[in-house]
DNA sequence: GCCAACGTTGGC
DNA sequence: GCCAACGTTGGC
């Protein structure tokens, strides 16, 4: 929140939809699991290769330093929320799309004016209890989610404070206690 | 701009 | 492995 010569705060850009602060980002584990993630060094990764330009929106447009990501596995035994992750790194060109070698290299973007953004997360703390697709399909507060809407392949996907909180608690693990900005050790 | 074909995602 | 749902591609 900027500050105006007169000392007031200033809305910029956060006004619309800016209640938006919590996510869920779907891995494969058997690409890239939250225990990759708790052994990368400074338990950060780069959360590159996402070629669906909705999501590319919400990582340019919403994401933000501190916003919490519930880290959810999909195509897993079950699938389900495992980890909590924080933005640790706004949007900044993907790497990925100027290498061949990638297998997600995109020849309409160029260096000058790149297509596809990526963000940093760093691993905050597993989920005692990870919670799968089929309990959060069980909670009549969690019917809004995106992840149990039927046909959604979304691997971005916005959560409000509530869901996040709620999933949190089903997951055993005390929002309060999270340590914000201090990656646990 | 329409829309059929195709490829991918991802739960089951 | 199945298949529904969705996004992208490309002919016209």
């Amino acid at each position: 929140m900027a500050k105006s010569p007169g000392g007031k705060a200033c809305p910029e850009k956060r006004a619309a939809g800016r209640d938006a602060r919590h996510w869920l980002l779907k891995s494969e584990p058997a690409v890239f699991s939250f225990d990759d993630l708790l052994a990368a060094p400074a338990r950060t990764t780069a959360w590159e290769g996402v070629r669906n330009y909705q999501a590319r929106n919400f990582l340019r447009d919403d994401m933000r330093v501190g916003d919490l990501v519930l880290f959810y596995h999909s195509s897993a035994a079950p699938p389900a929320v495992v980890g909590v992750a924080e933005v640790v790194r706004e949007a900044y060109p993907d790497p990925t799309q100027f290498e061949a070698a990638s297998g997600r290299d995109a020849p309409g973007s160029d260096c000058t004016a790149p297509r596809w953004l990526a963000v940093d997360v760093a691993a905050l703390a597993a989920l005692p209890e990870p919670v799968p697709i089929v309990a959060l399909k069980a909670r009549p507060e969690l019917a809004a989610m995106a992840v149990v809407q039927r046909g959604q392949r979304l691997s971005v996907q916005p959560v409000t404070a509530a869901e996040f909180g709620l999933v949190l608690r089903m997951g055993g693990l005390d929002a309060r206690k999270l340590r914000i900005g201090h990656k646990l050790t």
